[in-house]
RNA sequence: GGGCGAAUACCAGAGUGGCCAAAUGGGGCAGACUGUAAAUCUGCUGGUUUAUACCUUCGGUGGUUCGAAUCCAUCUUCGCCCA
């Protein structure tokens, strides 16, 4: 099976330009993919575009991970996004290193082979570029009529919209166009990957090719993640669900994938894993035997959790998650020693609070929003509380102004406080 | 530079002197049902020790008034149009 047959049916192919397969059949390409470096980890946003260049350099490729200091700074009106922050040079390296960390988990950069994987930033190309030289060389081949037949831009334009574009945006897609132009020239990189809603911006890139060169260039886009219910994918409560440990625990990082709802799972599971498509189809028939068993669920979080974290870090989520969710969870935590305690409850947040506090006696409104802010405000805790939504010890609460005690330590030193049915906390009493 | 218009809670958006902590929708959170799913139903969604109460909020500042999200002045930001 080569790299477009794979992706298609695995429902990873949006759009693409003809003659791409012909291109990737004929010799081993490069093509490469544009990531943001805003924050020093990547997060489940980016891993369609990562798995894509995996599978890529699985069929003989060569992926390029292009991060995006120079585009980052400006900010694609794709996106709607507000205002960007510049991003300082130091920043911006840094970012970059710890992406490439991540990515090197799943492209392989340091091999001999031909089709090693790179990693390039637009910065060092841009940052000399001046602005006479860049409308003059690069402006110059491109129409505003082309630039305004853009979705992204005819959006923007448009009368329903109250934002108005600046020119920096509207240049956008210039300067993404003049990346692959850059590579085109440097690396003949031929292929531009990305999502859906890059399309505008990488044609434009093939345009200024072949006005310029005259040379052949190709695009390939995958279709946005989405969620049935018409959420937005990768959101968690708390933010972006990250690869990076530090952000996202990879017990949280293993829940995230096991809560996917059904009409999912099947479609995250062809993305996200490299299981074959009899594998898939097993699993798919096991689902609908017995759909209380999740098996794509289980399957999906398992594969991705090895993958981005390590088979350790799945176990324990695994071994955390079924104390925290089993039936008999209250008795099981009573009788839990410290170690295994603190184990499990690994990506739990904690707070600290004196020891003192609580032998002295303490109101639970007061200990769970003043010395360890589980509730925003008092009144939230209460209303919650009213609708059974808290529990300590897996116990719910009934009054919101009972007092703390010593006993109600587990260890003699932790209470497990429960926000909801999926929300941990760990106070510690120090 | 000139003209017009807008700024309200997470977002969209109603409200144009007291009945406004502010309609409605979306989103979010929680509860029930379940399978740690979806759909559905219910509650909550500024703060306060439990409230038919009080306090803080409607871009900023100052003013008019017994009383201002609402009126006036001014500033700021944004959009549209003309040059």
């Amino acid at each position: 099976m080569n790299f477009i047959e794979e992706l298609t049916w695995r429902g990873m192919i949006h759009q693409m330009m003809p003659g791409t397969e012909e291109q990737l059949d004929k010799e081993m390409t490069t093509a490469y993919l544009g990531i943001d470096p805003t924050a020093d980890s990547l997060h489940i946003g980016h891993l369609v575009g990562v798995m894509i260049l995996r599978h890529f350099q699985r069929a003989g490729h060569k992926p390029i991970a292009l991060v995006g200091g120079a585009t980052g700074m400006i900010g694609d009106p794709s996106m709607k996004s507000q205002e960007r922050k510049l991003l300082d040079e130091k920043t911006l390296r840094h970012n970059q290193e710890a992406i490439k960390t991540q990515l090197a988990k799943f492209l392989d950069f340091e091999s001999d082979a031909p089709n090693a994987a790179e990693m390039v930033n637009n910065y060092d190309w841009m940052k000399d570029f001046s602005f006479l030289d860049f409308i003059r060389d690069v402006g110059k081949h491109i129409t505003v009529n082309y630039m305004m037949a853009k979705d992204s831009v005819k959006k923007r334009l448009s009368g329903e919209s109250q934002q108005g574009m600046s020119f920096t945006e509207f240049s956008y897609q210039l300067v993404q166009g003049y990346d692959f132009l850059n590579l085109y020239r440097e690396k003949n990189c031929r292929l531009q990957l990305g999502g859906s809603d890059q399309w505008g911006n990488i044609t434009t890139g093939t345009e200024l090719i072949r006005r310029t060169t005259g040379g052949e260039a190709f695009a390939l886009t995958c279709p946005l993640i989405t969620k049935a219910d018409g959420g937005k994918f990768g959101k968690t409560e708390s933010g972006n669900v990250w690869l990076d440990p530090r952000y996202t625990s990879p017990y949280k990082f293993y829940q995230f994938w096991l809560n996917v709802s059904d009409a999912d799972a099947e479609k995250y599971i062809k993305i996200f894993t490299f299981l074959s498509r009899e594998e898939v189809e097993e699993l798919v028939r096991l689902q609908a035997e017995d759909p209380g068993q999740r098996p794509l669920q289980k399957r999906l979080a398992k594969e991705i959790t090895t993958m981005v974290h390590s088979e350790e870090e799945y176990n324990k989520a695994v071994e955390a998650s079924q104390i925290l969710f089993s039936n008999k969870a209250k008795d099981a935590l009573h009788a839990l020693d410290e170690a295994t305690l603190l184990d499990i409850m690994e990506g739990v947040p904690r707070y600290e609070v004196s020891r003192q506090a609580i032998e002295e006696g303490v109101k639970l409104a007061d200990l769970l929003t003043d010395l360890a802010p589980v509730f925003p405000s008092k009144g939230e805790m209460r209303k919650m509380t009213q609708q059974g939504g808290v529990s300590v010890n897996k116990e719910k609460v009934t009054d919101p102004y009972a007092m703390v005690s010593a006993d109600m330590l587990l260890n003699g030193k932790y209470i497990l406080v429960q926000r909801g049915k999926k929300n941990y906390y760990l106070i510690i009493a120090k």
